[in-house]
DNA sequence: CTGCAATGTAACTGATAAAGTTACATTGAG
DNA sequence: CTCAATGTAACTTTATCAGTTACATTGCAG
C-alpha cells in the first residue's frame, strides 16, 4: 500500500539496539545505519521520532549515542507504530466530493467511522507482539538461514 | 498511511452506484466522476479493478455503462479493499539489510511474519462490514448535514 | 575552555507514485 | 453504420520517499 518503508525501519532499529545493547553502552546512528543498509541521516531522522515518543535515550557531546529507553519486552509494536505513522491508515478524497450529491455528501462521515474501526482492530494486533518477541523472531531465522 | 485515495473512491464508487441502481439501469463513469468530483479516467481506472474482481458489471456499445455485480449487503469493504490494494500494508526494506549481521539477516523474514497478523485482523475487521451499510451511515450523515 | 565525535536539521537531489489530462482505438446495441 | 461510452496509453503535475551534503549544536574528556 505504501512504498514508506519508516515502520519497518523503525522495528529494525529497536530490534538492533535490543541485541546490540548486550554489547555496547551506547548506540551511534552510524552503526545502525550500516545494519539496515542505509545512510545514517535516515536513521537519525527516525530515531528522533523515537525519542519523541520516549522509546529511546540520546545522549550527546562525547560518547554520544543512543539507548533503548525501556526494556525490549515493554515497547509493544503499536507503540512504535504510533511513535512513527502519524497519518491515518486510509486516506479520504484529496477533493471534496460533490457536496449536491447525498452521497458526496455523506461518504466522509460514513467512511471514517469504518476507517477507524479497522484501524483499531489493527492496533490491537500490534499491541499484542513487543520488540522483544521480534528480537526472539529474527534470531531464530537468523541462524536458520546459516546452515 | 498511504497518500492513495483509490480505496476511499472505490468505496464512494460503489456506494453510490448501490444508492443509483434505485434511479437508472445504468451509471456511466461521468456520471460517477461528478459525484467524486475527479475525472472519468480515475474512475475507470478503478472500476476496471473492481470488474476484475467481478464486483461490478460493464455493458459496452449503445447504452453502455456499469451495475453492481451483486447486492450491495453481499459485497464486503473487505471485497474491495482486496480487489483495489494488492500491495501489501506494511513495505519492507527498499534495500537489502545486512545479511552479515544477525539482525539483518533475520527481521525481514521475522516481520513478514508480525505484518501478517497484523494485516489478517484489518481484513477480518472490514469483512465485517457492508457496501450496504456505508450507504445507510452516508445517507443518515447526508441528511443530517442538511439541516 | 578547547577539541571533537556524535547528534539535529536544513536544503538539495533523484526516483517513484498518485492522479489529472488528452487522445484515440474499441465495443456493440439500435 | 452510427454513436455514446468503455479501455488504455501517453504525458504532465505534484507529492512523497529516501539518499546526500553540509553545517551548527551538544557536552564530555583532557
Amino acid at each position: 500500500m505504501s512504498a514508506n518503508t519508516r515502520f519497518t525501519v523503525a522495528l529494525h532499529i529497536v530490534t538492533w539496539m535490543a541485541q546490540a545493547s548486550q554489547q555496547f553502552d551506547l548506540m551511534t546512528s552510524e552503526q545502525i545505519a550500516r545494519s539496515v543498509n542505509t545512510n545514517p541521516v535516515f536513521i537519525r531522522r527516525i530515531l528522533g521520532l523515537l525519542h519523541k515518543a520516549k522509546l529511546v535515550n540520546v545522549q550527546h557531546g562525547t560518547n554520544a549515542g543512543w539507548t533503548l529507553a525501556r526494556p525490549a519486552a515493554q515497547i509493544s509494536l503499536l507503540d512504535v507504530y504510533q511513535a512513527i505513522e502519524q497519518e491515518p491508515l486510509f486516506e479520504l478524497h484529496h477533493t471534496l466530493p460533490n457536496q449536491v450529491c447525498p452521497i458526496g455528501r455523506g461518504i466522509q462521515s460514513a467512511l471514517t467511522h469504518f476507517y477507524r474501526d479497522a484501524e483499531m482492530a489493527l492496533k490491537q494486533q500490534l499491541a499484542r507482539s513487543t520488540v522483544a518477541d521480534v528480537l526472539e523472531e529474527t534470531l531464530a531465522a537468523s541462524s536458520q538461514r546459516m546452515e
